[in-house]
DNA sequence: TTTATATTTCGCAAAAATACGAAATGAATT
DNA sequence: AATTCATTTCGTATTTTTGCGAAATATAAA
């Protein structure tokens, strides 16, 4: 059997950060975060049409995934784009496109 | 109870094409019709490490998004980028990372 | 110390995605 | 008419995603 090429590392970090654009909730929690470059989850939460502990799991994807990233701010958290992991995205997406 | 906001249709459609693009599979096909500009399901298969049949599933998700197209040109089928949609993709993708 | 606030985690259910091999399809060749 | 070729569809299994409400957590305020 012959031996496949295994996917390089970039086609699976673009995979991967499409993969965390690919809901429309989180389209739209970041394009709030990119407009107002940090927002509270409850921000957030009045303007999606989820409940709040999905939300929470969308965010919780978004940090994994490395486009965003949280600071606790007592008693709310503070979540703000990760731009140097946003501009590896944007790369890897303009190079594609290209 | 406050009504929420729906999503817009270009939120929807950015995440259903970011959604397209989430497995490094169809990245990699992606990739390889962006640069040959046209390609048979056959050639596909011999870089990719998966089943043809899997392989197929991928080709019908792409084209279900939009992103590609295919021809029948018996006895193998010819698949292109559909540019009209590339396009629209690449705009929502740039604006939002802008 | 009790209460209020903001958010997350838990437990669960339903739906969608991923993957494979076997069988089917449809056209061209022998 | 039977065979070959390229590809898809079918049947099935497993995993992941999406969603909710209830309960938990952690801090600040009363």
């Amino acid at each position: 059997m012959l031996k496949k090429i295994e996917y390089t590392e970039q086609q699976k970090k673009l995979a991967l950060y499409a993969k965390a654009l690919g809901h429309p909730a989180r389209i739209s929690i970041l394009e709030k975060l990119t407009l107002s470059s940090c927002c509270y989850s409850g921000d957030i939460a009045e303007e999606i049409p989820i409940a709040r502990s999905t939300l929470s799991q969308h965010l919780k994807e978004l940090k994994i995934s490395g486009l965003i990233q949280g600071e606790i701010e007592p008693p709310k958290i503070k979540y703000c784009i990760n731009h140097k992991n946003w501009n590896t995205a944007k790369k890897l997406f303009a190079e594609i496109f290209k």
